[in-house]
DNA sequence: TCGTCCAGTCGAATCGATTCGACCCAGATT
DNA sequence: AATCTGGGTCGAATCGATTCGACTGGACGA
């Protein structure tokens, strides 16, 4: 069923059943009704790739996520349903790329071949191939996260910084002078991975400015790591009162080691996180965090996405979230440990 | 920069560059490297909509999810992480379509435009508009899940009425005599959810065969539902000992409701459902659980896509999983509340 | 010595749309 | 009456690949 045939039955002129679906030209009524009672007769829909070809565009953005291998935390999941929907809204379909920081082969055809019209790039290191890899390549591309230098793309990403170092002011304000930072698996922040990084420096600025004790570990994301990376935290420092945290898999183990060190939530000891509303308030017990409001920021990246395809010579656009901490059922003041 | 560009500078026919490239047919090794030179120097790729318009196949795939609005379960998160990954193991892209079951654009445009090889349909009801619409327009397409005739079409899908059997069954074996099946939202089973009906089903027949007492109730698919469902229970059925259910969402949200009423799980209460291998490990406390192997399914599910796209004609295949019931932390001995 | 075969290459047709220039014709303008 | 205008339509070119048929020249067998 192309585009042929139909003009055939209708006895029309091909191009007459382009202008007709399009409307680019005018068509009379007569010829119109023709041509789309044939149309519905035989489900005719014009073949996506003859478009794209011959437009240039294929209607369709790239969305790359980190490989499957290494489990989607709640808040990247809403990132990828936010810029899906939004997508879907806009008309745009999202071709899906799960690939590391390593050349892979999914990366290189959704960029290279004309596959997509715009990128939308997830999990950015602070030195990442992949952006390189885009600039270079000329397709407009949005990331969620940015890079060591920002101004050479455009970008939305949580204030992770700013956000612990809230977290540290909070528990700080509760009385508490020795606390912990959980940070993410350790070879994702070895490879340099942004939030890793930012968020370090945040716990170390604001650990300083009240002149606090501070104590920063790497852990696997997931409850199992959690628990042990919470009790290896307890016996190396019995004066800890408090962690803060952004790695969202290992909550549910700090709880669970808490629970077995016989420590309560939050009467012994409190935890604040930077992790998605919906997520946060969904664990038991419901988790004091910094609530990044995932389903906008995938939205709004779809949107400067947008903005790049239609003009990619508009200057680059930055959106650096730091939205204010819950206080849910997970913090409480200081209550001295020994 | 397209293949003649690339002829051009090599001084050889665009056809030449093709064979060269596609190994279609000899080509001599001096011509190779002068091609590959080219290619190398400009960085060529070939123009995807002009392969997949020529070829008449796309190498991709659709995968139609939930929309945005109704938030992944982490069976399902598994589901999509294995299927992107499988693809990508097997070079084909995946483009996502999230739709609910109304007539839908994005839907319309993954199936209809030529735009992929085949679909992979997810969250799939008794009766499918999707699976309708797809079994008219021919494309190949495998569910996870199925509708009520699964012999039109292949499947893969979780057993959910013998996994819920089996967990009435264990619960029974502990000595419980009244229990509940807390399901999924009462919207998704009214318009035919397959795994809520089955659900209902396998749950009404263990406890006929052990001539126990059994509710049923719907619960949103979110914690804090999840609790107040709990409270209603409770208020309503004293006698009730424990719970089955396949509504991952809702579990944080029983175990708050249990933990406010004062009962302790396993000691006064028990639940045992059926989740995510994964996430039934972490959640805390562990789930007592059926383990369903989505990392495994969404895998399945691209294999017999793929053979269906490259043999149209192949007879269906169906998958039906029912893992063992592993217990955690979450199931025990009855212990009377009245 | 002549035909056969094959590696290696080229030119042209093709996939299915969009789009540009040109044409026709009826009605309005001068 | 001649010209202009513009709605409505057509034919042909085009996007960038793949692929088929045909051609060439050298090796080989009869």
């Amino acid at each position: 069923m192309n585009i042929g045939e139909i003009a055939k039955r209708a006895g029309v002129s091909r191009s007459t059943v382009s202008y007709a679906l399009t409307g680019k030209r005018p068509v009379s009524e007569e010829t119109k009704r023709r041509i789309q009672a044939v149309i519905d007769e035989l489900d005719y829909r014009p073949n996506a790739s003859a478009r794209a070809l011959k437009e240039g565009r294929t209607r369709t953005i790239g969305l790359v996520i980190p490989p499957a291998s290494q489990r989607l935390t709640d808040m990247q999941l809403g990132f990828v349903a936010s810029v899906v929907d939004a997508a879907a809204r806009a008309d745009l379909d999202v071709l899906l790329s799960p690939s590391g920081g390593e050349h892979d082969r999914s990366f290189e055809r959704v960029v290279s071949g004309r596959r997509v019209d715009g990128v939308i790039l997830m999990e950015i290191r602070l030195e990442d191939d992949r952006v390189a890899r885009l600039l270079h390549s000329g397709v407009p591309f949005v990331g969620i996260g940015r890079t060591r230098r920002p101004e050479e793309m455009s970008w939305v990403d949580v204030d992770y910084e700013t956000l612990i170092a809230k977290c540290v002011h909070h528990l700080a304000d509760l009385g508490h002078r020795h606390l912990a930072l959980v940070n993410r698996n350790a070879e994702l922040v070895a490879a340099g991975y942004g939030p890793g990084h930012r968020a370090q420096a945040g716990f170390d600025r604001a650990v300083a400015e009240r002149g606090l004790r501070g104590v920063r570990v790497c852990c696997a994301d997931d409850a199992q790591a959690g628990q042990t990376c919470l009790q290896q935290l307890l016996a190396e420092h019995p004066e800890l009162t408090a962690v803060a945290t952004i790695n969202e898999a290992a909550v549910a183990g700090l709880y669970r080691g808490l629970a077995e060190a016989g420590l309560s939530v939050p009467g012994d000891f409190s935890i604040a996180g930077v992790a998605a509303q919906h997520w946060a308030e969904s664990v038991h017990p419901p988790l004091t965090a910094a609530d990044v409001p995932a389903d906008e920021m995938g939205a709004r990246a779809v949107e400067l996405l947008i903005q790049r395809i239609a003009d990619p010579a508009t200057p680059h656009r930055h959106l650096l979230l730091a939205p204010p901490v819950s206080l849910r059922s997970t913090t409480g003041p200081a209550r001295p440990r020994t």
